[in-house]
RNA sequence: GGCUCCGUAGCUUAAUGGAUAGAGCAUCUGACUACGGAUCAGAAGGUUAGAGGUUCGAGUCCUCUCGGAGUCACCA
C-alpha cells in the first residue's frame, strides 16, 4: 500500500525539464538569445557514454557563433553551478553528456518504492470513449479480433492512467442480412437444434448455420449456372471475360436477382423490420447465443464493456441531421432525392448520406450514433478501433462531423491497425483459414500447461491455483506478442512464435516479476530497508534500472497522445531485460553490506512495481510465482 | 488509374530529426555447489527496397522509381 504523506511530487521535479529550463536561461544569459523550448532536446544518454541525460548542442551554434563543443562546455559548466542536481559534465562532439548525482535517485526510489499506482497521472477531469471489438453477430471471433480487443483495451487502460475517465464501448452489429442468413439457415436445416442439444459453444454454434447457408447458396448457384446461367452469360458478360471470371462478379447481382435462397433471406430482413413477431422471437434468440458465446471469450481475455450500442437500435439514427445539414448547406440534394456531401475541397470525395429512397447508409448512422454518444457521456474524446481497411470511411466521417460544427469534432480519432496476416498468407473465410479466437487461446494454454509440466517450480502449489497460472502465463504470451508490435503495422502472425515463453516475450517479463516476488518473500523477515539511505555507490545496472523506473510517467503520456501501447510493450521489455541482468551480476539478500541490501531490495520492489503496473496496461497479468 | 499506408539481419521486429541502427527467434560458443536457468554472457548476421534532395546531422522530412497492402458501393 502507498503511503501519500512521504511522496514526492514526482510530476513537479521532474528533472529533464528542470535541465531543458536551465538551458534555456543558460542559453540567454551566455550568449543573450531566446530559444524555444522544442530547440533543446534532453534524450537519455546513451549507453556507451557516461552520463544520464543528454543536451544536444548543435541547435545553438548559430545564435553563440560558437563550435558545438565550446558551447556543451559552457552550458555543462553553467548547469553544475546552478542545478543542485547536476553532479558533473563531459561533452562528446555536439553532445552534453550531464551526470545525476546520487542523492537524487536515491530520493527518487524512496518516493516510489512503495507506491503501487507510480506512473499513474493525476485526473485530468475529462472523458475519453474507446469503441473496440464491435463484432458482427453471425460469426464467433477470429485472431483479427483479438488485435482489435487489445489495442481498444490497452488504450483504455493507457488513457485511463494518463488521466482521463474512460468508458468502453462496443457497437455490435446485430442486424441485416447477415444474421438473417444464418436465422434462415437455422430454421430450414437445424431441427430445432440448440447449442446444449449439439454440444457447441453458443457464438460457434450459430457461425455454423451462416457457413452452410453460404454452402447452399454455393450449390445453388452453381447448379444455376449449369442451366439457365449460361444464357445470363451470353447476354452480359464483358468483352473477354471468361465464365469464372463472371459469375464471380456477378454473385451480389445473382443473391439480389435470381436465388431463391437470396429471396427467403431477404423476405426475412423485410419481416425483421417490420417487426414480425416470429422473427424477432428468433432474432432474439439466435443473438442471446452469439452473446453468451462472446461473453465467454471476453471473460477469458480479461476484458469488459461499460455500454453496448446496437445496430438495431442505431441504424435509423441520423437522418435529423441530415435534414438540418440540408437546410444549413453542409449536404445537398440530388435530382434523384438522394442526399450527399461534397468534401472535394479537402482531398476527398462527394459522398452520399441518404440513398435516393430515403433511408440510412452506413455514414448517416455513424453520424448520429457519435451525436447520441456525446449525448449519453459527454465525451469530447472518441476512439474508434477499426482495422485500416476503414481509413477512408473515418477520414469523411470526421470531416462531416467537423463541418456540422459538433464540439467534440477535434476530439475524434480512429485508432487505425493493420490486418493481420498467417505465415501462409492471407486470413479468408471461405479457405477456412481464420484463426479462430477460442481455439487460439486454448491452444496456447495447452502449450503453457505442456511447458509448465516439465519444469517442477509448481510442485507445491494446489491444482486450482496452477491451471490460474498457466492460463496467466499463456495469455501473456499470446497478448504481448500481438500487442508489442506498433498498430498500424500490417502484421504476420506465427501461432508457433505466439507461444514462445522465453525471450522477448510475456513470460519473460513475468519472470522477472516472479523473481523480485521470490526474492523478497524470503526477505520479509529482515525488518525494515532504512540501511537504503546510506547507500553511496550505485552500480552502473542499478543506475540503469533508476533511469528506466523515471521514465515510466513519460512512457504512459506518449502512449496515450500517440494511442501506441506498444511504446508500454516495448519499455516492460526493455525493464524486464535490465533487471534479469543486474539480477544476475548482484546479489541482492548476500550484498557486502546492509546499505547494498537494503538499497538493491528496494530497487527490485520499485521494479517489480512498475512491471505490474505496466503490464497491466497492457491486460497481462502477473503470477505470483510460475 | 487517383488517394492512403507499409518496405529495417534468414524470420519477427525497435528506434520524440541526433552519437557506432537496438532486440528476440533460428545458428554457433560459454555460465548453475547461486536470491528461481522461462535467466545471463559472447560470436555471426545490415548499402534501413533504389536514386536524388533539405539539414551541422536522415531509417525518420521532401521528390521520383520499384515492390506489397488497403480503398475509391445509394454494403457494413
Amino acid at each position: 500500500m502507498s503511503t501519500s504523506s512521504n511522496l514526492l511530487p514526482i510530476s513537479s521535479m521532474n528533472i529533464s525539464s528542470i535541465i531543458q529550463q536551465n538551458v534555456i536561461e543558460a542559453v540567454q544569459e551566455l550568449y543573450g538569445a531566446m530559444v524555444a523550448s522544442d530547440t533543446v532536446q534532453i534524450t537519455s544518454t546513451r549507453k556507451d557514454f557516461v552520463g544520464d541525460y543528454t543536451v544536444v548542442t548543435f541547435p545553438f551554434t548559430k545564435v553563440s557563433g560558437k563550435k558545438p563543443e565550446e558551447i556543451g562546455a559552457e552550458l555543462g559548466e553553467y548547469l553544475v553551478a546552478r542545478v543542485p542536481h547536476v553532479a558533473s559534465y563531459n561533452v562528446v562532439k555536439g553532445f552534453l553528456n550531464l551526470v545525476i548525482g546520487d542523492g537524487f535517485w536515491l530520493d527518487f526510489l524512496q518516493a516510489i518504492y512503495e507506491n503501487e499506482d507510480y506512473g499513474v497521472a493525476e485526473p485530468k477531469g475529462e472523458k475519453a470513449m474507446v469503441e473496440f471489438s464491435s463484432p458482427n453477430t453471425n460469426k464467433p471471433l477470429h485472431l483479427g479480433h483479438i488485435r482489435n480487443i487489445l489495442l481498444g483495451w490497452s488504450t483504455y487502460k493507457i488513457l485511463e492512467a494518463s488521466g482521463y475517465e474512460v468508458i468502453r464501448v462496443q457497437i455490435v452489429n446485430d442486424r441485416g442480412i447477415a444474421i438473417c442468413k444464418s436465422m434462415l439457415a437455422w430454421q430450414k436445416y437445424a431441427g430445432g437444434a440448440t447449442p446444449e442439444s449439439a454440444g457447441v459453444k453458443s457464438d460457434h454454434f450459430v457461425g455454423k448455420f451462416y457457413v452452410l447457408f453460404e454452402q447452399k447458396f454455393q450449390e445453388e448457384y452453381k447448379a444455376w449456372q449449369l442451366s439457365e446461367g449460361a444464357a445470363v452469360y451470353a447476354s452480359k458478360h464483358k468483352a473477354g471475360q471468361d465464365e469464372a471470371g463472371f459469375f464471380k462478379d456477378f454473385k451480389n447481382t445473382y443473391f439480389n436477382e435470381y436465388s431463391a435462397l437470396g429471396k427467403e433471406a431477404k423476405a426475412m430482413l423485410l419481416r425483421w423490420e417490420a417487426g414480425d413477431g416470429a422473427t424477432l422471437e428468433l432474432w432474439r434468440q439466435m443473438n442471446s447465443w452469439v452473446y453468451a458465446g462472446f461473453n465467454d471469450t471476453y471473460n477469458s481475455l480479461g476484458v469488459a464493456f461499460d455500454k453496448l450500442y446496437f445496430e438495431s437500435e442505431t441504424y435509423l439514427l441520423g437522418k435529423d441531421t441530415v435534414d438540418q445539414g440540408l437546410e444549413s448547406g453542409v449536404f445537398f440534394r440530388k435530382p434523384d432525392g438522394s442526399v450527399w456531401i461534397d468534401l472535394e475541397d479537402a482531398g476527398l470525395d462527394q459522398k452520399v448520406v441518404l440513398r435516393s429512397d430515403g433511408t440510412a447508409v452506413y455514414m448517416t448512422q455513424d453520424i448520429g450514433t457519435a451525436q447520441l454518444r456525446y449525448r449519453d457521456f459527454g465525451v469530447k474524446r472518441m476512439i474508434y478501433v477499426v482495422a485500416d481497411e476503414q481509413n477512408y470511411h473515418f477520414q469523411v466521417l470526421f470531416e462531416i462531423m467537423k463541418r456540422l460544427g459538433e464540439p467534440y469534432a477535434a476530439g475524434l480519432h480512429h485508432l487505425s491497425y493493420g490486418m493481420v496476416d498467417l505465415p501462409s498468407g492471407k486470413m479468408k473465410s471461405r479457405e477456412g483459414t481464420v484463426v479462430d479466437a477460442d481455439d487460439l487461446i486454448e491452444e496456447v494454454i495447452g502449450e503453457a500447461r505442456k511447458d509448465s509440466s516439465e519444469r517442477d517450480t509448481l510442485a507445491g502449489v494446489p491444482a486450482a491455483e496452477q491451471e490460474e497460472i498457466i492460463q496467466k502465463i499463456a495469455l501473456a504470451a499470446l497478448k504481448f506478442h500481438i500487442i508489442k508490435v506498433h498498430p498500424k503495422k500490417r502484421m504476420t502472425f506465427d501461432p508457433k512464435e505466439s507461444v514462445d515463453l522465453q525471450g522477448q516475450t510475456g513470460p519473460y517479463i513475468q519472470n522477472a516479476y516472479v523473481r523480485i516476488r521470490s526474492v523478497v518473500r524470503k526477505a520479509e523477515q529482515l525488518g525494515s530497508l532504512a540501511a537504503a539511505a546510506d547507500y553511496a555507490q550505485t552500480e552502473p545496472a542499478e543506475k540503469e534500472l533508476l533511469t528506466q523506473l523515471y521514465a515510466f510517467p513519460d512512457v504512459i503520456e506518449t502512449a496515450a497522445r500517440e494511442y501506441d501501447p506498444s511504446h508500454v510493450a516495448s519499455f516492460c521489455y526493455n525493464l524486464a531485460k535490465s533487471y534479469h541482468r543486474f539480477y544476475h551480476d548482484h546479489s541482492i539478500l548476500g550484498a557486502a553490506d546492509e546499505a547494498a541490501r537494503d538499497f538493491r531490495l528496494m530497487l527490485s520492489i520499485a521494479t517489480s512495481n512498475v512491471l505490474r503496473k505496466g503490464m497491466d496496461l497492457l491486460g497481462i497479468d502477473m503470477p505470483d510465482r510460475m
